[in-house]
DNA sequence: TACAGTTCCTAGATATATTAGGCAAACGCT
DNA sequence: AGCGTTTGCCTAATATATCTAGGAACTGTA
């Protein structure tokens, strides 16, 4: 019998594909066994166990993801860099669903995760992006997680069917870019205004 | 033997007891027979199967949350009542974080969620929330969408520990709710400004 | 008290994760 | 080519999960 030629990063692969075809928390051992046509315990010698299965998926998904968005942002600032940041994430995480919700679901160990920057590469494309706005410490810090969290909350709705209204997506989230670029250029001050 | 006087609620109750305990994806009906002292198929009685005991969790969850929400927004307006909103919201995310994830992980089935107005009252919530912003439509939904992912986005990151930074998260939250206000009071235009 | 409906049980089929231990293919070296 | 070592994949077995079928026991009611 020739050997399936199994690696560590193919079977992350396979599973990432498999992650995006049948959703993330439906990747299973077994399955991915079938599909390279060997038996459940051969994927043993390879990841050791499901979760690391997991991990291994959510970090190669953050490392496209930054890709994503570092080439997108290169070269572009103040609200162009805001959109074009926005628009590698959703484009992203539509695309790759499993993918995309390995990112989130599950937070690497700090083994797996010693091998990778992905998580300083992020934090630092955020700042880059939002450089032209003139935001300090910590309104900078502010500033980003809620972008991050409208990002992604946006997305996962999105992806989940959240948005039934007839309201074409599309445009609803570019006029939602628009709002928070007015937040961003306009950021309030430390004591917001008692008035509203 | 007496017995354990199981129904469908008090199943469901236990259930979402549990995700919060456990997590929304890790209730299993045999751990949940074994809180009731029960055998696995006994709830099989109450409940038809897996899938259905997620989504009355999902269902359940949704109306408490819908319930503080207008609790929270009654007699307010503004950014008074949006504020209200999204601190009720962050609120029983936080308390509840298996329920919360049940809202999202799950979207019940016509018929499960036939005997429920939770998502009509949702709308009209936000609508309620956002109605001294004196936004017509679309715009009135593209706020909506944005505000809705801002929230689920931020407590679902903060929840996921996805907020490292040592910032406090508290005041962070607030600074982004004032971020959002700003995007309200000053909702752009149709056609966004060219020159940014 | 007998009937009817419901609650809970036993038993079993199937799927999954995971471990232990073994055989044989591939690799490195002389 | 021949040798030993590593490593890839296997068989076998265990534990836990969902879910079904069919039966027994409890409940309320006529």
């Amino acid at each position: 019998m020739a050997r399936a030629g199994l690696t560590a990063e193919r079977v992350t692969r396979a599973a990432a594909e498999l992650a995006d075809a049948v959703g993330f928390e439906n990747i299973t051992v077994s399955a991915l066994a079938r599909s390279f046509g060997v038996k459940d315990a051969s994927l043993y010698s390879h990841v050791r166990n499901l979760q690391e299965l997991r991990e291994r998926v959510a970090l190669l998904a953050a490392e496209e993801l930054a890709d994503r968005i570092a080439a997108a942002v290169a070269g572009r600032a103040g609200k162009d860099a805001m959109v074009a940041f926005a628009n590698a994430y959703r484009d992203y995480a539509l695309a790759h669903p499993g993918r995309y919700t390995a990112t989130q679901a599950v937070q690497p160990s700090p083994a797996v995760l010693a091998g990778s920057t992905v998580h300083v590469r992020t934090v630092e494309l955020t700042h880059a992006m939002l450089r032209a706005y003139d935001l300090v410490e910590p309104d900078l810090t502010d500033a980003g997680r809620l972008l991050r969290s409208a990002f992604h909350g946006y997305v996962t709705l999105e992806a989940n069917g959240g948005f039934r209204h007839t309201r074409d997506v599309r445009r609803s989230w570019e006029r939602s870019l628009d709002g928070l670029h007015v937040a961003l250029a306009n950021w309030p001050a430390k004591d917001p205004c008692p008035l509203h």
